[in-house]
DNA sequence: CCAAAAGTGTTACACGTACACCCATGA
DNA sequence: TCATGGGTGTACGTGTAACACTTTTGG
């Protein structure tokens, strides 16, 4: 498709002192377990880099949309389709990567811990870690996570992405102990209660969760549909 | 220093069958006057493209920062160094190009139109046109000034950018006419006063502008080194 | 019966929003 | 003197933030 153009007049001329380089995507692929927000990182078993902590990534090949390779990339090692990812920003100095050119597009996405495919992420030499506890990762890596984490913290305030954090039920504690891991700050339960459920895109269920107490808490679903129809007619979600 | 590398072990082995493609950054610049939002756009001179209206924008090059190229480009066109500009996203679509593979990182720009160099921007057949009365643009441009819009309505908000779009010194009347435009909704008065002023970043003058009434408005400056405290103390900046 | 987490209401205050009139000036 | 845009204050309702106790139940 690219190459038959390589003959056409004027778009020769155009093109043929320009350069060209490498262009890659990297994802910042976040979790949530326990009260703690996590990364999915992996020790790079080649060189370059060879032993160091990497987001996980890869060069976009001619035919693919940067959207499609980062979309690749996480079925690759997670097993996942339809994940929430988003465009970060591109990383493009021109020496962040002192082997050759290349502009990294990052890309962050938001994972439920109960559904990935664990034995292809051992494959792979993959591993969850706390968001607090991040080992240094290679090239400009770290700062991606920064703004990844800048990034999750604005949007989340504003538009209901945290559930895809969640498992589909959950109940209001965990979904506080989230806000609270990506907040990194406490919130008041009543105060808490009362917001995210003002918003109506809530769905109680009859069901009860007893895994973290004796009388157990009721489980919620999130109400894409309900949730669609407010938005079309001007409404604001917001959880703070 | 590139080149230098290839010779190396391994990496060659690494980088050798991955693909290389352009990429570019285009400039979504803005300006405005008299109660207009203006975008800087320029009729293609040569092909491919040629005759057609496309946002000013150019290839990266091998030894640039993406953001040097945005800035290189700016200042060719405008003669301005030193102006507001931050990423918008990138563009990636495999056919986004018809040409050839070609990765485009948008930035967006904002001006004040009092400053630029007139002769250079019409040297290079660059126009000023309102935002609502845009032509069509070449490939996904006009994707991107969508995007730009929305990213500049959302941003004004809640940061101090939209005095990059007035003169130093500018009326409180001025400011409102301004985010009217952004908005694209008239805002009242005394309540915008009001909010504005409560911010403390503004500077009042001993001069006024009696270029748009007879009584005249005093001018204003924006205070970027109280805003700057500000923001340390986690101070928020709001104007709605 | 006790420990541990779930769940519930009220009040004070700040902020946003709606709204109408006088002021200053040049022509 | 009048037309034009600049500048000001108040009242009301909404939303936010602070705060403590009761309920449930398994061990």
């Amino acid at each position: 498709m690219y190459e038959e153009k390589v003959g056409e007049e004027g778009l020769q001329d155009f093109y043929q002192e320009k350069d060209k380089m490498y262009v890659a995507t990297d994802c910042i692929i976040f979790g949530f377990d326990s009260g703690n927000l996590k990364l999915l990182i992996f020790k790079r078993r080649v060189e370059p880099f060879k032993g160091e902590w990497s987001l996980i990534g890869s060069f976009v090949k001619l035919q693919e949309d940067v959207s499609g390779a980062a979309k690749r990339v996480l079925e690759e090692i997670t097993g996942l389709k339809n994940v929430f990812m988003e465009e970060l920003k591109s990383y493009g100095n021109a020496n962040r990567d002192p082997g050759y050119r290349c502009v990294s597009i990052g890309q962050y996405a938001l994972i439920r811990l109960s559904e990935y495919d664990k034995e292809l992420v051992e494959e792979h030499g993959a591993v969850w870690h706390d968001i607090d506890e991040l080992p240094k990762l290679v090239l400009d890596h770290d700062q991606m996570v920064q703004d990844a984490l800048e990034k999750l913290k604005a949007k989340a305030r504003f538009q209901p992405i945290g559930f895809e954090l969640l498992p589909e039920k959950f109940t209001i504690p965990q979904l506080q102990s989230l806000y609270e891991a990506i907040y990194q700050k406490e919130l008041d339960t009543r105060n808490f209660r009362k917001k995210v459920l003002s918003n109506n895109v809530l769905i109680k269920l009859d069901e009860k969760d007893k895994s973290s107490s004796k009388r157990g808490a009721f489980l919620y679903k999130f109400d894409h549909d309900s949730y669609k129809n407010l938005t079309k007619r001007g409404y604001d979600f917001e959880i703070s």
